[in-house]
DNA sequence: AAAACAGTGCCAAAATTTGTCACCTTTTGT
DNA sequence: ACAAAAGGTGACAAATTTTGGCACTGTTTT
């Protein structure tokens, strides 16, 4: 963990707690005590007013006043974002999704213009569906850091996707399909995938797929092609929060 | 000197020259070539757009639009954020809500620090339960504007919320509560209030409900508090969003 | 007097950052 | 056609920074 969101998870733990000790942030924060102590130092450097009460019953305090928070949303994050608010509407127009769309187009605003388009052309690729009962889906955690990546990098190069998939009598496969979009039938994940051989699209559960990688040489015949420009709208910025 | 300085002075440096390469980065920031390429990738990554061209004659330029704009979301758009990402989360572990999760945290870290505890106070009113079958939610979109604001009311003064309420049968009536939770059993969400009359809890389908008020002057006597300080943690403060 | 706090200095281990080198591709000038 | 000048990547070892552990000091409450 990077001394930044350590202190970040400690002006958070003083905020909500109030009053706390440097054991009770260390087991929290999850390291020594004596890293929470530097870790303290250091945020008093940069202008947190953290006051603290030495003897039995003391502890820290983090003075309300000093505040200056301008938090930074990767544009993983912002991402992520707007596939729960897009999801969350599919799955029967809740409340407040007004509000958060409005938000979320604002979010999306203060993006550069030319990443605009990318990203609205990247979202087109995700078809959401109707809900559909809980399922286990113990292993789709896994989808944020190896899945995603690749798959984008798929669509951007529009080139072929080879896998390994474990079908549903648990037969283990290797393919290679063109991928046309993203599938939510929540609280499943499809990518719907052309497959030139069969001359026909194919659909794969995500939580079944392994191993994902691009087959740089096999580009795409059937081609929806989500990127203008060839430029990946997600990966390249943050988003700076804060208060005005 | 810290990589954070040194990018500084590759920004600097960029926008002074217009037109610069890595060599001439590197020799005047003092550090190696392959050291300025990372930087440049870290720059990119923060939001820098930094176009570069090869070949002789070549070189980097800093995109002079790449640089400040903000959009602002109001609370109620931050709070409508939070409230959809925690439902998607309850509706079945869907992929990338970690990360949308580590958004929201970011931009409620950025909210004011006394508000924060009590925006999390309201969230606890927020029960959230499995999913259920689609249903109709025609008339859900109207709660944005009337419901919340007046709920949210009756939560702050601890007092009685009247309503009209229709019936599974669609026999209208007038009720009276001491609201206590709002729970979400995607996708219907439902008002949890206490009738003193009968001595229970009683649940109302937000759609169902319409002409929402305070009753001023009827206290709560069974009371779930949400807020401390009497301070309602939405609706008085706008958060900024920009690329930094 | 004991317990529960904050805080400091030191050192070795762990982790991260940096530099070097080899190598690739593209563009332009001769 | 070829060489030079530009951006860019991957691997690996060296350099540097961060971290954890320990021993210690000082204060306040019980």
């Amino acid at each position: 963990m990077s001394s930044r969101i350590r202190q970040d998870a400690i002006v958070r733990s003083l905020r909500r707690n109030g009053t706390t000790t440097i054991n009770a942030l260390a087991d929290e924060v999850g390291t020594s005590r004596r890293t929470i102590l530097r870790d303290l130092s250091a945020l008093r450097g940069e202008g947190y007013v953290i006051h603290s009460d030495v003897g039995r019953g003391g502890g820290l305090q983090l003075d309300p006043r000093s505040m200056q928070t301008t938090a930074k949303l990767s544009v993983p994050e912002v991402f992520a974002l707007l596939i729960s608010v897009a999801a969350m509407r599919a799955a029967g127009n809740l409340p407040f999704s007004e509000l958060a769309d409005a938000g979320l187009a604002k979010i999306e605003k203060s993006l550069p213009p030319e990443k605009i388009k990318n990203l609205r052309a990247f979202l087109e690729c995700l078809h959401i569906g109707q809900l559909s009962p809980l399922q286990d889906l113990s292993n789709m955690g896994q989808m944020d850091r190896d899945l995603l990546p690749t798959f984008e990098a798929a669509f951007l190069q529009r080139v072929f996707l080879r896998f390994a998939y474990r079908d549903g009598k648990g037969r283990e496969t290797t393919r290679e399909v063109e991928p046309q979009a993203m599938l939510i039938l929540p609280p499943l994940w499809y990518l719907v995938g052309w497959d030139p051989a069969r001359e026909d699209f194919r659909h794969f559960r995500m939580d079944r797929i392994s191993a994902p990688e691009v087959v740089p040489d096999k580009s795409f015949r059937r081609r929806h092609v989500p990127f203008e420009d060839d430029v990946c709208p997600y990966s390249e910025l943050q988003v700076g929060v804060g208060i005005n």
